[in-house]
DNA sequence: GCCAGAACTCTGG
DNA sequence: CCAGAGTTCTGGC
């Protein structure tokens, strides 16, 4: 696994790929704390520090995905997680840009019912490839914001870079 | 190891 | 308002 640490305009990116592709994206404050993140995510693995050269391109893929969610390709992506995890976020990946989705309808589109909702928002917040796989797009039914595992203003931000309509129910 | 309780929720009584 | 549904993780015994 190899970890490049690069910034972006919501702050710190760490980025760690494997020849599969990206396993994980990390945002946040502090260099210290992602990579310490990192290693509670995957314990054991090998961690090798890349030169901040970006050889396959799949830094530069996530951060244009940051920063111009609209026109930018996703990399392609080494999904670690249990059954049901992937299956909540190959789901996600079907929310187009610019739309949100809630946690009742990703229940059901896993073929849970909407009572499960919950399940689904700790798989959401388990997620670790932050954007690329886009749990800034769930919402609460209700239309509030609910919660971002890397803070709610990122979400809103990022929301609001999509052109997102939805988010904000009651501003009409 | 086992059990209880919490975590980015939603629905029905 | 309160409890229950469904999954995973964490902390106390």
């Amino acid at each position: 696994m190899h970890v490049y640490m690069s910034g972006c305009s919501l702050g710190r990116l760490l980025v760690a790929t494997t020849s599969d592709g990206v396993v994980a994206a990390l945002i946040g404050d502090d260099a210290a704390v992602l990579r310490s993140d990192l290693h509670s995510r995957f314990p054991g693995t090998v961690m090798v520090d890349a030169e901040p050269h970006d050889t396959n391109g799949h830094v530069r893929a996530v951060v244009a995905l940051i920063e111009q969610p609209t026109t930018a390709a996703p990399p392609p992506l080494d999904l670690r997680g249990t059954e049901f995890q992937r299956a909540v976020w190959l789901a996600l990946q079907r929310v187009p840009v610019g739309r949100t989705t809630t946690y009742a309808d990703l229940a059901i589109a896993v073929g849970l019912s909407s009572s499960s909702s919950r399940a689904v928002a700790l798989a959401c917040a388990a997620n670790p490839i932050a954007v690329a796989i886009p749990c800034h797009r769930v919402v609460r039914s209700d239309g509030d914001l609910s919660g971002y595992r890397w803070g709610i203003d990122r979400k809103r931000t990022l929301l609001e870079r999509e052109g997102a309509r939805a988010a904000q129910p009651s501003l009409f």
